[in-house]
RNA sequence: UGGGGUGUCGCCAAGCGGUAAGGCACUGGAUUUUGAUUCCAGCAUACCUAGGUUCGAAUCCUAGCACCCCAGCCA
């Protein structure tokens, strides 16, 4: 189990920037970050690397981290997200020194931007976005003046006031920061810092904003109105920084947070654009922001992961500025250890074949004790009920079984797992020869201890068909069928939606479970074993239907070595 | 061809001038009524390349090379 107290702190470059500033007096000591995401869609796990970096930052120094909704623009937002987004901050285990929304500084927010109209640092530019993209120049070409560049501060205040009560039409006018046209970073080439949208419905201030401002412009102001030390974001905003900065020096604001860049995490076999998660639940190509498939926050726990998993991940992969591409395994390692300490085990049979015992009375029930967990008696015992008939798995019996093969055969043995020994001594076809039923018999005198002078290599789980409770359980595998597939998007020039994994969900529905199984709830965590780790499926149970979703399989070598 | 970044094992990632941590993956082997778990062993004479400085360089200097980001009234 991952617990926080024995686990070594992290430690990486940004960390030791506090370290040193700490170490020079800087902010009186104090240390406070704050994650802000744009309510524009669900968390996925590349957020959950931001939250515990600044939510794990804030608790190890004593410092405070505030949730902030970046919503500057009413377009593309909406409520749904910001809730669903509070759920997922707690959900991985923290909780938010403040709830602030970048919303709640509108007012503050303009009046800076009077005041850089004032310094006459800011303007009102109508050139429309086709004119202005002309004048910006290119990568290697510097940009020309706007014509509005030199509007006198009188006419700029009072045009910016016009555009805050309605008077102009969306696009026909913005304010502008007055910087360098020339200069070889374009994001400095006069940015746009306020624009228009006159009929917007913001989801926190309603419609009583005309104009709304751009991120740039706000992030920073946001950030030392919080007293925010520590401005940790991604690597495409290092080229902002200077901007960053240009907005809090010009207006000579009390405090300077200091904005620090790392690399975004990339997962291979999954895509991370909000963009792109957005169109799967848009196009339906997935069953919502919470199909188990994503790599969302509420998929990964609908799928099973604990926020205990995740954490561990975000701390496994490191905070460095290099790109990266992380590999499956190392998530699935990560839920596996925690739910292997966990999780109670069970038997379940996904694809049911029918085994009589030959030499088992009909009326017959024997309850044999089984282990809840094999190295932790401390979380005790069940009864599972042995009869003369089972179900075992199609893939523990083969017919023609390649060498090293350890289950079952015609005529050999195998060890029912928590029971007996049992040979197979006829196999039972139907007219297609697809094989329907084994008749078998079982060693009597090998419960609890192995048989004299033969070996049994095997062991499978199994089921009495009597007491099984049939249930569906859905099998996932990786989204995407590459490791990248925005690369092999670009690559092949196809949509990445090409290279979507057909084979993602399988759903079983004749599935066979130990009895006990009907009385799982929903936080309960399996290991089906020899199967994998399973849990029960969230939404589905809220609609009033059982469904087990598989997290992770097992690690199977034996699988492995066929490959 | 402008600007900003990054290059250490298959994948992450320590290293901060004193002679290449760790994790995942992989390969052996032991134990096992889960082909699981656990355990034990192996896994970079080498740090993008080429020069240079130094007793000593992944770490400093110089010149290259490769890759990523930027021309939204998105964040």
């Amino acid at each position: 189990m991952n617990d926080e107290t024995t686990t070594p702190r992290p430690t990486n470059f940004i960390r030791q920037i506090i370290d040193a500033d700490l170490a020079a007096g800087k902010n009186q000591g104090r240390v406070a970050t704050r994650f802000p995401p744009e309510p524009n869609g669900y968390l996925h796990i590349g957020h959950a690397k931001s939250i515990v970096l600044n939510f794990g930052i804030a608790q190890d120094y004593n410092g405070s981290c505030n949730l902030r909704f970046d919503d500057t623009n009413p377009a593309k937002e909406d409520i749904e997200y910001v809730e669903s987004i509070k759920q997922d901050v707690q959900w991985l285990g923290y909780q938010w020194t403040n709830l602030y929304y970048a919303s709640d500084y509108f007012d503050k927010l303009y009046d800076f931007a009077v005041q850089l109209i004032k310094l006459g640092k800011a303007y009102v530019c109508d050139l429309n976005s086709e004119q202005m993209r002309e004048l910006r120049g290119t990568l290697t070409q510097p940009g020309k003046d706007s014509p509005y560049r030199n509007r006198t501060v009188a006419e700029n205040l009072g045009l910016f006031d016009r555009m805050r009560t309605g008077e102009f039409a969306d696009g026909s006018r913005v304010l502008r920061a007055k910087i360098d046209m020339t200069s070889p970073n374009i994001n400095l080439r006069d940015p746009t810092i306020y624009r228009i949208k006159k009929d917007a419905d913001h989801h926190q201030t309603g419609k009583s904003w005309c104009i709304y401002p751009m991120y740039d412009y706000t992030h920073c102001l946001s950030d030392m109105l919080e007293g925010i030390t520590h401005s940790i974001c991604t690597l495409e905003f290092e080229d902002h920084r200077p901007l960053y900065d240009w907005v809090l020096d010009t207006l000579k604001t009390p405090c300077h947070p200091q904005q620090i860049e790392f690399s975004r995490l990339n997962l291979e076999y999954t895509v991370m654009s909000k963009r792109k998660l957005t169109e799967l639940v848009q196009k339906q190509l997935v069953d919502g922001w919470s199909d188990p498939r994503m790599p969302t926050i509420a998929g990964m726990r609908r799928r099973g992961f604990t926020p205990e998993s995740l954490r561990d991940f975000c701390n496994r992969i490191g905070v460095t500025k290099s790109d990266n591409v992380v590999e499956m395994s190392v998530l699935e390692d990560c839920i596996r250890t925690d739910l292997n300490e966990r999780a109670i085990r069970r038997m379940a049979v996904l694809n049911p074949l029918k085994v009589t015992l030959t030499n088992c009375p009909v009326d017959k029930i024997e309850y044999l004790d089984a282990a809840n967990h094999p190295q932790k008696p401390e979380l005790g015992n069940r009864q599972i009920p042995f009869t003369n008939e089972l179900y075992i798995d199609r893939n523990d019996f083969m017919e023609q079984p390649p060498k090293g093969f350890k289950r079952l055969i015609p005529g050999g043995e195998v060890r029912l797992r928590n029971a007996y020994v049992m040979r197979c001594d006829e196999v039972i076809k139907d007219a297609q020869g697809n094989v329907t039923e084994l008749r078998c018999s079982y060693d009597a005198a090998t419960l609890g201890v192995n048989p004299e002078g033969r070996k049994v290599g095997g062991v499978i789980h199994w089921v009495s068909a009597r007491h099984a409770v049939r249930t569906e359980v859905r099998l996932y595998d990786r989204l995407f069928n590459v490791p990248n597939p925005d690369a092999a998007s670009s690559k092949e020039n196809k949509e990445y939606t090409a290279f979507l994994n057909p084979g993602s969900l399988q759903p079983l529905t004749a599935c066979a479970l130990e009895p006990a199984l009907a009385e799982a709830t929903a936080t309960d965590r399996f290991q089906f074993e020899r199967e994998g780790y399973f849990c029960l499926d969230e939404k589905m149970l809220a609609l009033g239907k059982r469904v087990f979703n598989r997290t992770v399989t097992l690690r199977d070598t034996w699988a492995k070595a066929g490959k």
